[in-house]
DNA sequence: ATGCCTGAAGGGTTCAGA
């Protein structure tokens, strides 16, 4: 099963890139951010599209700014759009979108940017990562918080530190709200030392020297983030003509989602077992 | 360069993004 995860910054604007990359990477889950989109907009423009490549769609937009999807041919139940308890700025904003697929509560998530560290923005940010720490928590425990988390969890997140002092995305109560979600980060599970990064800015040639920021996250409960088998930066949709400033995060996850993966056999014994012991079948004669 | 691009709204410019 393979969950992926864009912020791809409108989804009008991104329609040349969004389609291709679907049919290239043909993930199970799509979980969108910022697509600027009202929601009979959003169906209107990528509802049939969706539909033909059989997937099932969850949106929740606004006209302007913001705005998630979650698009699922593995099963899309349950949808719930926010937050319970989410904080407004000062009204609720479309930040949040979630529906269980294939046996794993997914949320596909835009949190807020926070601006300026201290600004009430900024304790906005907090509050919603605090409200969505409660949905994780009342949540089942195969769980994935996948999207655009504006937090870089180290500083091997940013490429330079000092570059962001006293900016938002590093500050200590960010990435202790993020890491208070008890949730593994699996992309930085599996790459441990590896400089990646899901952002770079449109200007002076970020990208090209890349100089970027790794705050788009797939955050799994542990049950889940043990049957990863491959989580990565799609840095191919970044380049090229009219990309978003950010690159897709793709995870694929074994199989059974209830865990069933065959009957449980006991450990062989220490002792080694006799030779000959365990016959294949033979075929007649 | 104090927003270097990009997108949205809507108007000839401003706000937001991270």
């Amino acid at each position: 099963m393979r969950i992926a995860t864009w912020n791809v910054n409108s989804a009008k604007q991104r329609v040349p890139r969004l389609l291709p990359w679907l049919d290239q990477r043909r993930p199970d889950v799509v979980c969108l951010q910022e697509t600027k989109l009202a929601d009979s907009a959003f169906t209107e423009l990528l509802g049939a599209e969706f539909e033909a490549r059989g997937y099932a769609l969850a949106v929740h937009g606004e006209a302007q700014w913001n705005g998630v999807a979650l698009a699922s041919r593995v099963g899309l139940e349950e949808v719930t759009t926010g937050l319970a308890d989410a904080p407004g700025f000062p009204h609720p904003e479309a930040r949040a979108v979630s529906a269980t697929c294939g046996g794993i509560r997914v949320h596909s998530v835009y949190v807020p940017n926070g601006r300026t560290p201290g600004s009430e923005h900024y304790h906005y940010k907090l509050s919603w990562l605090a409200a969505l720490k409660k949905v994780v928590e009342a949540g089942p425990e195969n769980a994935l918080v996948c999207g655009d988390m504006n937090v870089a969890p180290a500083d091997e997140d940013v490429f330079d530190p000092d570059a962001y002092a006293e900016e938002t995305h590093v500050t200590p109560p960010e990435r202790a709200a993020v890491r208070d979600l008890g949730l593994r980060d699996v992309v930085r599970d599996r790459w441990p030392d590896r400089r990646v990064f899901t952002y770079w800015d449109y200007r002076a040639g970020m990208f090209h020297q890349d100089l970027g920021m790794r705050i788009d996250l797939v955050l799994a409960t542990g049950p889940v983030a043990e049957r990863v088998q491959a989580a990565w930066v799609d840095r191919h949709a970044r380049k090229g003509k009219a990309p978003s400033d950010h690159a897709p995060v793709i995870v694929d996850l074994d199989e059974a989602p209830d865990g069933d993966i065959g009957p449980v056999v006991p450990p062989p014994s220490a002792k080694p077992a006799k030779r000959g012991a365990h016959r294949l079948p033979q075929s007649g004669a």
